[in-house]
DNA sequence: TAAAATAATGTGAATTAATAACAAGAAATT
DNA sequence: AATTTCTTGTTATTAATTCACATTATTTTA
């Protein structure tokens, strides 16, 4: 639904649009006013008020007396925030994050949902233990302590694989893991489109209290390539949505609880 | 390895170190609000905020509503410190990745300097071991292998150390090595700033064929904190300008080749 | 050292910005 | 077409910020 791009703002944006605009005002400006803004966009203050309150839930930005600017973290990774099921994945990394208590060991695994948890977390008095340089390196931002795994870097996930990664797990123990996966399936259970980062998952999952699988709702009753766990091994699926009815019987039956995240359920 | 928070202040104190302490603050917190600076240093509030206009004035803070953040330039410049002597970096750098051939296995250190090199890189027909997290991300990008070394991630410098590190080290052998060095002197050899990182180098250093240590020349003739080899342990220094005379002549005495890196004798 | 000048702080009123609640209008769903 | 959800504007309320000025430290210099 892309709308052709106008510099002198004629037609009426809706929000998702406005919102576009200002983070790329943004990367010129360093900083955006709200009365400029509702002059930009003929709406009132209050209207772009919103739009910089969303935009500042997604960590996007900060505000400022008066208006706006550019969030530090922003700056780190443009691209993949704008992606898909993006709102989701925040609350989905939301709830999942307030799950955490302090002094305990936390796996992240990488994906674009768990990084979601990283940004989110608030006890420093936690250990991470990640197999995502990225997410390493975000919380190394908040001072979290983390652990990251050692490997090859596998370039499609940016997740570190093989038998070194392997090897550094085969000493570690941790209370909860938050593990990412491509599909969810009620036949098949969960799967992942990366083959290399199979034998991580598994054995992270072997390792770990508790596990937590945050999924959005988009991979509900999908198969990828390799299936890496049933629903035996699993405590709890985090999601955006309600799942399907089977996929949800087949939970009951294996005692997997299911946390829906939505806007309501999250308390930042 | 955390330092003691006094949250009661003893004595009064004076503006400009309360305006120090405020920064010292934001480097590990994010953001402050003026209710709690006003707390902690039993002012008003009226008198933190005079402290925060002086420091926005400076370009050091930005105001929040009801606080302040670090600027998000200021943000970068303490994780990235490569303003200074950067295009002396680059020169580096450029050098350093000549040096590369193909098919070989390449260490690459941590650090300002050494980053350029792998942004220099122009084989892909080589590994790279690496410490650091951010050179592994770039170097994805230019879809180079990359193995990515395992451990802790030291929050000062971005690079991993500590035991599972140096175990990941333990079966490698490599090529070349580029390490980094916060200072170099004819007495004490090469010195680092960060002392976790010492056990990483000394072992690098001892499973290389050849070690490259890339130092600007701003660090000419100083120690920093840990000594982390002699002369005898190297085989070439490649940096910025010639060196002074008594460093030239012990670098002459072990047999260390000297690259001086300049505009004329890179070639993009 | 005392007096004067300057700087720093606190106070409260005036101004401006932010929030919250609600109603009207537009878009999307059924 | 009717209903629901989303978006926007309006207004009242609350909170934050600024401003002006009085008071108290601190520094300067006669």
């Amino acid at each position: 639904m892309k709308k052709g791009k106008v510099h002198k703002q004629e037609k009426k944006l809706n929000p998702q649009e406005r919102q576009q605009e200002i983070i790329k005002l943004l990367k010129n400006k360093s900083e955006v006013k709200f009365s400029e803004l509702s002059k930009i966009f003929r709406v009132t203050e209050m209207t772009v008020r919103r739009d910089i309150e969303k935009l500042e839930e997604k960590k996007l930005l900060y505000r400022t007396v008066g208006g706006a600017i550019l969030s530090p973290i922003k700056q780190l990774d443009l691209r993949d925030r704008m992606k898909l099921m993006m709102d989701e994945k925040i609350h989905i990394g939301k709830v999942a994050a307030s799950l955490i208590k302090p002094n305990e060991a936390i796996f992240i695994d990488s994906g674009t949902t768990t990084i979601q948890i990283s940004r989110q977390l608030k006890y420093k008095e936690i250990t991470v233990i990640t197999n995502a340089p990225k997410i390493a390196l975000e919380l190394q931002e908040l001072r979290i302590p983390t652990i990251l795994l050692g490997g090859q870097l596998e370039g499609s996930t940016l997740s570190v694989v093989g038998p070194i990664a392997e090897t550094n797990l085969k000493d570690m123990k941790f209370h909860r893991a938050f593990i990412a996966a491509s599909g969810v399936s009620s036949n098949n259970g969960l799967s992942n489109a990366n083959y290399f980062e199979l034998q991580i998952k598994k054995l992270v999952i072997e390792r770990s209290q508790e596990v937590n699988v945050v999924i959005d709702s988009s991979k509900f009753e999908s198969d990828s390539l390799v299936s890496f766990a049933k629903f035996d091994k699993i405590d709890r699926i985090i999601t955006d949505r309600p799942l399907p009815q089977k996929l949800l019987n087949t939970c009951e039956k294996y005692n997997v609880e299911i946390i829906i995240a939505s806007e309501s359920n999250v308390y930042s």
